[in-house]
DNA sequence: TCAGAATATGAACCACGGTTCCGTTTGTCA
DNA sequence: TGACAAACGGAACCGTGGTTCATATTCTGA
């Protein structure tokens, strides 16, 4: 495919290994404290590496980008599974949502990529696919317990998530508290006392 | 100040009176289509004018997209007074939000400019106050009569607002329904009934 | 230790889009 | 109708930031 993404292809060089990983861990220092719109020039500066090696690793940056949220997406999907040991389906479903949003909420660069950058997101979605299947399975167990609301989709989540992000970075940040905003969409996911549910009109 | 944007100061002159309204249209049109993004040309070029014209009437973009910001959330207040007539206040109140939300879903340009162009989001900030003052109205009344939820700040619905908003655009835009976004969040917000959420089985 | 390939470098390139500028046109008023 | 200010038009300007490329450096295997 692209690069040396795939370790089987072809042994990187020593010196070239350890460039890459820096320029990772750079680009995600940059991209979150600066979002998305940060420079390509600032990733090198902060990697100590010229801006020539950056493209070496990354053929643009979309697809730096989409690695970072690559990893992020492979770390959510460890959480979850980590979630799916306690016992208390609601408890392991609210607390995964509360780490995931912590989480992004010190990085705004996922955020923005995730909303704006379409291509990095597209080039995520292999990742997105397989946390998304980790998380289904506790989305099902939290209804078979009765906690969660019975006509959720688990797709329904990145949706929700991506508002909850959304309102985290941007002019609206000032007056916003990503808590408050998630504890009322729990309290909008929580399975209801069984009767009187909502009539549309 | 800048220009002629108060119509007390001075009298346009007839075909600069026109232009100004043509420009406006313009770019709620062209805004609408193509997102925060669009550019100055396009809307000049839509609205049959010369570029240089635009910024006769406009010092800039973020001015321009302020003022049609502004007149979103003028509509949006007077919406919300309409809504002050109906006697059921969480009728009134989610009937608000979703004509908001579909409002919104067609004019990409506002969830932009809301959640990225801060100038222009601080250009509109006098009218946004004065239409928050009206829901906040609309709010109490709700709360009162104990649809909504007690805990609900007027001044939070910008971010669950924003949230909403964003999730209609970008990558995520796909697989996503609004109102569905939109019917969790309200449910967030009904007032519980009475004693603390409880665990069905 | 050496050759050659792999990798690094960063100045330069280029597209894009907001903004300016000045010659031209048009409305207004006497 | 004539004169002048107001308004218009749009080519040119300019900063920004992603991307490239020719040259220099470094690693690796023999």
């Amino acid at each position: 495919m692209t690069t040396q993404a795939d370790p089987g292809i072809r042994q990187l060089r020593a010196d070239a290994r350890r460039n890459r990983e820096r320029i990772l861990e750079a680009a995600a220092e940059v991209f979150a404290e600066q979002g998305a719109d940060a420079q390509v020039d600032d990733v090198a500066r902060r990697a100590g590496v010229g801006v020539g090696t950056v493209y070496r690793h990354f053929p643009n940056k979309d697809v730096l980008m989409g690695e970072l949220v690559t990893r992020k997406f492979r770390s959510f999907a460890d959480y979850a599974r980590e979630a799916l040991e306690e016992k208390d389906a609601w408890e392991a479903f609210s607390k995964l949502l509360h780490a995931t949003a912590a989480n992004m909420a010190e990085n705004i660069a996922l955020q923005d990529a995730l909303r704006t950058t379409s291509a990095a997101f597209e080039y995520a979605e292999p990742a997105r696919a397989e946390m998304n299947a980790v998380i289904d399975t506790l989305v099902k167990r939290a209804q078979r317990q009765g906690a969660l609301r019975k006509d959720f989709k688990t797709d329904e989540l990145g949706m929700l998530m991506g508002g909850l992000c959304a309102s985290m970075s941007g002019p609206l940040a000032a007056q916003c508290d990503w808590r408050r905003h998630l504890e009322i969409m729990l309290d909008g996911l929580r399975a209801k006392p069984a009767a009187r549910t909502r009539r549309a009109s």
